[in-house]
RNA sequence: GGGGCGGUAGCUCAGUCGGUCAGAGCAGAGGACUCAUAAUCCUUGGGUCGUGGGUUCGAGCCCCACCCGCCCUACCA
């Protein structure tokens, strides 16, 4: 049994998050993390809403609410969509939290003892009004080289130069168009050039293990070559305050929102170990293994835009408070801490061949989506033709042929065909008689899948893993065809007629453990339509907590939380069907959509 | 501008070290069957592998140039 930590993006709170967003992290994490605690690992699932920075600022004040309001309503929202798309996150929680200022607060003191944070001071723009910096992204101006009048000020769209916001001619806000302030600022700076050495010890060596996607460890090199020192706080009064003398008490400087994001998957593992009344247990995923023990491993999924902060910025925080980079240094309180194992970076899945655009309206929200078709749909879609290694497109005509020709005809289809036969004959599932070679080799075919769906699943190939589950379903929808048991009616063939019912029963119960880390929800329907008792697969649940500190955070009080308890989780492998069990004749697990709502889903999008 | 990824049958995509690699699924066409949500099963795939050069006995797979799409570019989470 191996340690592994399934570190999980962290959905940013200035909105309701869309279906390519669960596309990008979600479902790839949860089928991930399913599988391996079927396959006998000892799972933790981590994540949260990011609700720091100035997006979340901006939003609030289009709002006119506070920041700390915007984000509990959005987080609540998040929170209700993850948990009915199944994620099942041992800790879902939020970077506002009094422990996850604490983890932060460790962190940087560690660091900064270390050597890593350096001070420094710089021109930055800050809006007149607000004090707030105002990121390069948000100023706009006419460009110093080509005239383009609507430059951004790090870069212009239109002839492609890299600016400097000091550049730019009529510089303004494109938040609320004054004209923003230069001024000379302190700093911290996360020494990153200190720490590229060993970051390039440690890429080399997860190069050298083959297992990372070769865009994602190319991406990783690449950027390593021009590292520079990399600003760690901000102008900026919401966030978590910086824990030094003279700084702390400054209102308007605050932690850079990815310094303290990434640390939320060492924050919410020890927030999950506090509320297990077990404070020590987080350290088995986070620190090295004691001697002759197996070492934990750690997957971290995210979109690709994601990858810098994942491959470079996060393990440079760990290597710095490791105390493993130029300077020296020695850990804090919380020991050695492990780098990431792999960074599982999909690319990013488009929506009728076009970008999600939230503010254009071109856009799925998971509510919206949820609402109205099952979750395992989505997850079907999605693990089957989402941005696993290229950018991917969704589009109603494909959801509706995937979930139709697929789910329903496929996999629908033979649950419930096998079941109304076994009803219609037998009333519960029959004893086998001797079995013909034909019932071993579908029997060997379908077992088979148990190492070839897995193997492809830890090599984070879920689209192949998804799609050799549906051949072997159909491996066992064939063996139907071949045995033809719908046209034994004679007494003399009843031995006969059980013995293909119950090696398809079996078939069938096995597909549907070989779906299980896509399909939690209709898994959990297979199985008791077969007479199992109780719940397949474990699913996520919400609850309200406390804050642990709630002296040290946002003033959350009582939030929501994602947890739930997975030990009973069904193991990877073949469980004997158990002759005698009742089965009825099941009602249709998948729903079977209409090809209108092709157009009517298209209508909705042109409506908004 | 720099970096990266992709452009293979109507659609979505596989193609690891260059030599049965021109493939799979879906859609379409024809047939079989009837247990099943008209589901299932069988048969049916000649597409300049973005364009133009080059290397090689031989190239989707290597090199060069170009075209198109997408992502990143570090103070956008």
């Amino acid at each position: 049994m191996t340690k592994v930590l399934s570190a999980v993006a962290w959905p940013y709170a200035n909105g309701p998050r869309h279906i390519g967003h669960v596309a990008g992290f979600g479902v790839p994490s949860d089928v991930f993390s399913r599988y391996m605690r079927m396959a006998g690992h000892d799972v933790l699932m981590v994540s949260g809403t990011d609700e720091h920075g100035t997006p979340i600022l901006v939003a609030a004040d289009k709002e006119g609410v506070s920041a700390k309001d915007l984000a509990d309503k959005n987080n609540a929202v998040i929170v209700q969509d993850l948990v009915d798309l199944g994620l099942s996150y041992d800790l879902f929680t939020r970077t506002t939290t009094g422990n996850h200022y604490r983890v932060v607060q460790e962190m940087f003191e560690t660091v900064h003892r270390n050597g890593y944070m350096v001070e420094k001071t710089t021109l930055a723009a800050i809006s007149p009004s607000t004090g707030r910096t105002l990121p390069d992204r948000y100023i706009e101006g006419t460009c110093p080289i080509c005239g383009y009048g609507e430059a951004r000020g790090d870069q212009c769209d239109n002839c492609g130069n890299q600016l400097d916001p000091t550049d730019l001619k009529n510089p303004r806000s494109k938040i609320n168009g004054e004209v923003p302030e230069f001024v000379e600022t302190q700093h911290f700076f996360l020494d990153l050039p200190a720490l590229a050495n060993a970051l390039g010890d440690w890429l080399d060596g997860r190069e050298a293990s083959g297992t990372w996607r070769p865009n994602v460890i190319k991406f990783s090199k690449n950027i390593l070559e021009d590292i520079r020192e990399r600003a760690m706080t901000r102008d900026i009064d919401w966030g978590i305050p910086i824990p030094l003398e003279g700084w702390r008490e400054q209102p308007t400087k605050r932690l850079y929102v990815w310094f303290d994001a990434v640390i939320g998957y060492l924050s919410a593992s020890i927030e999950w170990a506090r509320r297990l009344g077990e404070p020590e247990r987080w350290r088995e995923w986070w620190n090295p293994a004691a001697e002759g023990e197996e070492p934990p491993l750690s997957y971290y999924f995210m979109g690709k835009d994601n990858i810098t902060f994942h491959s470079q910025i996060w393990p440079a925080e760990l290597l710095a408070y490791d105390g493993k980079g130029e300077r020296g240094g020695a850990p804090g309180t919380f020991g050695l801490l492990e780098l990431p194992t792999e960074v599982v970076s999909s690319e990013f899945m488009t929506m009728e061949s076009r970008q999600f655009s939230t503010s254009r309206g071109h856009v799925i929200l998971v509510g919206d989506m949820l609402s109205r078709y099952q979750p395992d749909a989505l997850r079907y879609f999605i693990s089957a033709a989402g941005p696993e290694t290229s950018d991917s497109d969704f589009t109603w005509s494909d959801f509706v042929q995937r979930t139709n020709s697929e789910l329903v005809a496929g996999w629908g289809n033979l649950v419930n065909r096998t079941a109304t036969m076994i009803a219609k004959n037998f009333g519960e599932v029959p004893a086998a008689g001797p079995l013909e070679p034909v019932d071993q080799t579908v029997l060997d075919t379908v077992g088979a899948g148990f190492e070839s769906v897995g193997d492809l699943i830890r090599r984070h190939r879920q689209r192949a893993a998804i799609a050799e589950a549906m051949r072997i379903v159909g491996e066992v929808n064939k063996y139907l065809t071949a045995t033809e048991p719908y046209k034994m009616k004679d007494p003399d063939q009843r031995e006969r007629l059980g013995t293909v019912l119950h090696v398809a029963a079996q078939c069938v119960l096995d597909c549907n453990t070989l779906l299980a880390p896509f399909l939690p929800f209709s898994s959990n329907q297979v199985w008791s339509a077969y007479g199992g008792k109780g719940e397949f697969m474990p699913m996520p649940r919400i609850e309200h907590v406390e804050d642990l500190d709630p002296d040290d955070g946002a003033g959350l009080g009582v939030y929501p939380i994602i947890t739930g308890e997975y030990s009973s989780t069904p193991s990877w492998e073949r469980r004997p069907v158990v002759v005698g069990t009742p089965v009825a004749k099941p009602t249709p697990i998948f729903t079977k959509l209409d090809p209108s709502v092709v157009e009517e889903e298209r209508a909705r999008l042109a409506g908004e």
